[in-house]
DNA sequence: TTTATTTGTGGTATCGATTCCACTTTCGGT
DNA sequence: ACCGAAAGTGGAATCGATACCACAAATAAA
């Protein structure tokens, strides 16, 4: 591997000439930046990162924690991250936890000692251990998808969007909405977003029944089983229609509902969140709430950006959302 | 930041013995290991990766070029990357190259600045100039994808599934099979897959012809397009069934049939490839040839860790496929 | 007891860059 | 013709680790 003394030496010049040559500061002549480039253009020389971030404390990596990688949401949000961290000639250093908990925190530490120069964190708890880690780093960290109090995190519009959705469904004539939720221990997905059901229906004076809500795991399969158990527990009295927490569940739901030969949407409509590929083309399309992920990632780096660039808010940032109106409600 | 230094000054030892104690390697008394051990305990001390690095030309970071992560095969490829490289200490630098082809070779570069260990590739094409680049990279490159002559490469094993799903398709009756392709930009996919499937006709004695087959671009809308110019280009004579590279195409494929008011598979029947999860849920659910994208992903890895270990066969290794055969054919 | 060998430790060079400082040369202004 | 500033360059320290080597102390073998 050629090194910047290589240069220095083939060049005629001493390496403090290469080096501020190369990062354009300081002094270089005409003809020692000719010859400079023309040595490294024929050795295709590159500068070692390692020796670099030694020295600057500056390693222009981007480390980035996924609860699982291999799914629609995950790997958008990253596409958006990545958007924004490429044009800003940072690179993205990807660990996934396979939703262990215990990981997000043991890659906090990972990454630091990697010297990262920030971090990105797509949450799906509040444990207050994690909490203590995101306080304790060395360098900025921005959380996606949970509100976390000691840092920048960009949210989602659970609470407003899910009201919304209910809303919708409420002026299509629906009274008796059902729900599938997901674990409290994610509380943007499991608390948050029951709450605003719960909410909702109070303000429009409707009563809430504990046999048309239950909670799955995000697993497809999990959403018929829910679906399955919510239609069986209350045969006296079904719901006309059923919000699902992610679309994931709501393909479930829907293929339960379907395989008792009720109609989509006139026997019991479905709404979902999370406006997946899948949930375009299933039959029927779903209604679903799109919080736009690509877009949330890139909100997310340029926080980071900021943060890293010294704009320290620490700020909650709530992101916006839409609601694609479909065939399923 | 607490440096190595630090730590020796706190435990009253030199530096030498720290680093021996944390890396395990010469001899350290219990006493000094213990006395080192509370003082990183209480500091928090992390080494330096970066420093580190420069010392060993190791970084524990392989590079992975993705053409699009938000894709459901990319997503899943990393996905069983990672499982095998995080089990053995490494982490991913992740790249993408949103399809253009000259980025590939920008960051087979940068990832060499970057100090990586290993570059594993998702190929999508065999231009000469990548080729070059991979060869003369200083660090191993595995290609998934694409047969590299120069490299390891893992391939998917294109022309035998194709081959398989024909011959399925032909037992099951249909003879008049259309074919949606891809570019030949990418030889696997554009290239391979269709020559078998113009061999396997033909090896059955069945004509091929040119108003059934048509090249899309990978998009669903551009495979509902080419179904629609199928069908509107052979009015006298239809295909009674279609093989489609890429089940997103397929998804535009089957979007546009529906629209005719024509039933799959009595119409006209569909086999597809790649088992995404679109292609299970859809109606009808897709035939398709299933890939097994993260048992790819982690071959692959498996591959690049050999190569780095010094292991270097440069071979090219074919991976395994089966069929899902669901309602769509 | 003497001689090897094992165990334990610190000193120092090194990896490949950046950056500050000192020094020389060139040049414009008076 | 002189002086001060700008332009250009190299030397040396530094970042935080590793690893080789020399050496001392403890232990084992003769």
């Amino acid at each position: 591997m050629t090194t910047i003394n290589d240069i220095a030496r083939l060049a005629n010049v001493s390496r403090s000439t290469v080096s501020r040559c190369l990062n354009d500061n300081g002094y270089v002549s005409e003809d020692a930046r000719k010859r400079i480039m023309e040595v490294i253009e024929e050795t295709g020389y590159m500068p070692s990162q390692s020796a670099k971030s030694l020295r600057t404390k500056k390693t222009g990596v981007i480390g980035v924690i996924l609860p699982k990688i291999s799914t629609e949401t995950a790997s958008r949000v990253v596409s958006g991250i990545n958007d924004v961290l490429q044009a800003n000639q940072y690179q993205i250093l990807l660990t996934d936890t396979s939703l262990q908990k215990t990981k997000e925190i043991e890659f906090i530490r990972l990454l630091q000692s990697r010297n990262v120069d920030g971090i990105i964190l797509l949450g799906t708890n509040k444990d207050q251990e994690l909490i203590q880690a995101i306080d304790q780093a060395q360098v900025p960290v921005v959380v996606l998808g949970q509100e976390i109090p000691v840092t920048t995190s960009v949210v989602y519009p659970d609470a407003q969007a899910t009201s919304h959705m209910i809303e919708f469904m409420l002026e299509k004539g629906y009274k008796k909405i059902g729900f599938i939720g997901a674990p409290e221990t994610d509380p943007a997905v499991g608390i948050t977003r029951k709450k605003a059901y719960k909410e909702t229906l109070a303000k429009h004076a409707i009563s809430y029944r504990d046999e048309w809500v239950q909670t799955g795991d995000f697993a497809i399969e999990s959403g018929y089983e829910k679906m399955k158990q919510i239609m069986e527990e209350s045969k006296d009295q079904r719901p006309d229609s059923v919000f699902v927490v992610t679309d994931n569940m709501a393909v479930g739901a829907i293929q339960y509902i379907k395989e008792q030969n009720m109609q989509i949407p006139k026997d019991i409509a479905v709404a979902a969140t999370g406006a997946s590929t899948l949930s375009q083309y299933i039959e029927p399309s779903l209604t679903t709430i799109d919080f736009l992920n690509e877009e949330a990632g890139a909100t997310t780096a340029q926080c980071l950006l900021d943060a890293i660039d010294g704009k320290k808010a620490r700020k909650k940032m709530e992101h916006t959302y839409r609601l694609l109106i479909r065939n399923s409600v």
